[in-house]
DNA sequence: GCCCATT
DNA sequence: AATGGGCAACGCCAC
DNA sequence: GTGGCG
């Protein structure tokens, strides 16, 4: 029914000069540089997501999305966007929280239209659609000062690790892209942002007060010199970090991995990137993280109540 | 990548 | 028809 | 208030 007069018949099933598609979703300027550095273009990155999608879409689905969209390349400058703007597909949806609109995904090809319209780093709140108020995670994140070594970063990792393990928790790390980590705490959405942040700002009190040497819970460049700081403002309403399996828009194109607690003294962040995740997930006996969302674990309710009476102190 | 306002 | 800006929040925190 | 930061 279509009535044109210089009918295109498809001479091939081959897709047209606008770019093969992933899954079903068409990629524009496939060839298009995403980094230098590595050679990555769009489609390829369209492919990297289309091929971790499986172990991936957990950690996406149904969450308030914050995007680094780099539609015109590695060159041009990249931007933060959190709404879901006119024009995007229907597999992007858009919902408002509070006033604000937020973006979210529900499958692989919102996935993928997200790329399509320039995303490379994914960044996710702690919670997920419809209960946008509870988190259904804890993200320890650790920043350490310019020109630590890395394994004073493991350290603080495991030392996370031991402080949750001793309230019962079981933790999860990840590399995050960049020269940190992140140890992550599934659980039960129940306790709102504010209760959860005050816990973590808690335990990264803690950290600093016992050894200010090596921690700050305090985000200025003055603190921080020198050390770890240890970032509890992600878990807070509205804030984000960087998503399993997301991509930087960084030179060598590095992915933020979940990692074995027990492989974490043996490996470099920079080993994991868009070349070689891929390769690895397949290598991979399991996950490391495959049980992150069968734990049914809180915080035990002790210490929210003890970050709720410090609260009222200072208020 | 796409909308929109301005030229 | 072509060009150029915008696309984060809000939010918190330290000072 | 401003500046820094994610
Ligand atoms: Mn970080
Ligand atoms: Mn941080």
């Amino acid at each position: 029914m279509k009535s044109t007069s210089s009918s295109s018949r498809p001479r091939t099933a081959r897709p047209g000069p606008a770019g093969e598609a992933v899954a079903g979703v068409r990629i524009t300027h496939p060839d298009r540089v995403l980094d230098r550095e590595s050679g990555l273009t769009k489609v390829g990155l369209a492919r990297y997501y289309g091929a971790v999608a499986g172990r991936m879409l957990p950690y996406v689905i149904r969450r308030p999305l914050a995007l680094v969209r780099c539609p015109e390349g590695d060159q041009a400058e990249c931007f933060f966007q959190k709404q879901r703007t006119p024009g995007m597909p229907p597999s992007i949806h858009g919902s408002k929280i509070a006033e604000h609109g937020i973006l979210h995904v529900e499958d692989e090809g919102g996935l993928i239209a997200l790329i399509q319209f320039g995303a490379v780093e994914l960044h996710g709140w702690g919670s997920r659609l419809p209960e946008s108020g509870v988190p259904d995670w804890i993200v320890m994140d650790l920043d350490p000062d310019e020109g630590l070594p890395f394994a004073r970063v493991v350290d603080a990792a495991w030392t996370m690790h031991d402080a949750f393990a001793r309230i019962g928790l079981r933790s999860f790390v990840k590399t995050t892209g960049g020269k940190g980590l992140h140890v992550v705490v599934p659980i039960v959405p129940e306790a709102p942002f504010d209760a959860i942040k005050e816990f973590t700002f808690g335990v990264a009190g803690e950290f600093a007060r016992s050894d200010p040497a090596r921690y700050t819970a305090t985000l200025s460049k003055s603190a921080r010199r020198g050390k770890i700081f240890i970032d509890y403002l992600r878990n807070g309403q509205g804030a984000t970090a960087i998503v399993p399996y997301a991509v930087r828009a960084r030179p060598g194109a590095p992915v933020a991995f979940p990692v074995a607690w027990r492989d974490l003294g043996k490996m470099d962040p920079r080993d994991f990137s868009v070349a070689t995740v891929p390769k690895l997930l397949s290598k991979r006996r399991t996950d490391p993280w495959a049980d992150f969302f069968d734990l049914a674990q809180r915080v035990p309710p002790a210490y929210l109540q003890m970050a709720h009476a410090r609260r009222r102190k200072s208020a």
